[in-house]
DNA sequence: ACCTGAACACCGTTCAAGT
DNA sequence: ACCTGAACACCGTTCAAGT
């Protein structure tokens, strides 16, 4: 099929400049660099971004477009959330550096929108007010980006063949405290500098974050109901 | 009383550049602007600071340094973890544009360690192990940071006399969207795009973490009820 | 000890000009 | 229609020099 050369041309410069970002940060992503990579002046693209800020829009746009949102299923409301956050996770896990971008612009694109109504659609479906739902989703999703930008272990990409070398100084750093002064720091600077699984550290982050959906919920909802013990799985 | 100058300086120095992001957004924040802030050549800056970076580090030391931590009281756990959220807080919310450089700079500052350390405390209190107390701790925080730099109708500061355009604006855009693709987001438009009250917002965005923190913890603990003993991972 | 000026290697972006 | 080159107003940072 003979593609439409322009479009082409832009989702090319835009997977180039989120290459960058994946290889050397997001300061590496500049018009004179991705140009660069395309034996290209760096006006050539003013030809598909108005201004460099749309090359950020565009890489947000991006990642929120390769998220694989699930069928909808039969199953309880906040088991379908889960699984929705958890598809969003593993799209911005291997794009540490430009995953913050997304956190300001889920809504500017059809993509987010699509996370967006999925999300708030499954928080209808609980019994949520719309005011509570807009926050609870926006909440949620900026959470799952907020998680990868700062899991532990991480650091610049620049140095990226030295990863351990930083988590052994931080934990070294975090290890030189005054045990006296910061006791559960210190008893924590393993856990704070690295940390043992990223599955289980993501796992974990999901969980804490729909318990407190559920929990919202229950108070929520069950002032009509007596006090209850443990909601049903 | 006679105050040792070179330490006032640097002070003097970061309050500028905490200044210039509240006034013009962190891009504002640069060594030639602060420089000229206090009729200095850029270079005078680099007896006070290594480089750049050192410079913003300083503001989100200067940030969590403005903390204060509650008393501690013989409450439960999760109404004092509240309060210590809801301080972190208050000191963010009037420093939106500076307030995303504390994500990853809580454990670099004595002021971020002291709140780390109550955080972690009061999750020790609770029962919960070291390593998840760790990643509930720095979660925590972190989702602090982010309510505030997504707070729904905020705006560039450039753009800060024209917010409630930008806000007119958003809504209009969703609003725009249709309404058989994106039912649930147009009925949100409203709140996705602004706030009825920031303090609501606030509000809700700590009592859905700490619901959550509560939630894991019962899913923990209540398991531990018949095996008598927390098993050692 | 503290600050400066000139310089370097970068930015994003304009504009007129090339093909 | 698409791209370029030169230029402008900025960056962070170096280095040798001033006081």
């Amino acid at each position: 099929m003979a593609s439409p050369r322009k479009r082409l041309d832009r989702d090319v410069l835009v997977a180039t400049a989120l290459a960058l970002a994946d290889a050397e940060g997001l300061a590496a992503v500049t018009t004179r660099r991705v140009g660069q990579e395309h034996g290209v002046s760096p006006m050539a693209l003013y030809r598909h971004f108005r201004d460099k800020d749309q090359i950020l829009d565009a890489i947000a746009e991006r990642l929120l477009s390769e998220v694989h949102l699930p069928e909808r299923d039969d199953r309880v409301w906040h088991a379908q959330l889960h699984d929705v956050l958890t598809s969003l996770l593993s799209v911005l896990r291997p794009h540490a550096a430009a995953a913050g971008l997304v956190t300001t612009r889920i809504l500017d694109s059809p993509p987010g929108l699509d996370l967006a109504e999925r999300t708030l659609e499954l928080l209808a479906t609980a019994g949520f007010e719309v005011e509570q739902a807009a926050e609870i989703a926006s909440q949620s999703l900026c959470s799952m980006v907020t998680l990868v930008v700062t899991e532990p272990g991480r650091s610049q990409p620049e140095a990226a063949e030295s990863r351990d070398d930083a988590v052994r100084g931080k934990q070294a750093s975090l290890a030189t405290l005054s045990p006296e002064q910061y006791p559960h720091v210190v008893a924590a600077a393993g856990a704070l500098a690295s940390c043992a699984s990223d599955d289980v550290y993501y796992a974990h982050g999901v969980e804490l974050l729909v318990a407190g959906i559920r929990g919202v919920h229950t108070e929520t909802h069950t002032e009509t109901l007596t006090e209850t013990q443990t909601p049903a799985v």
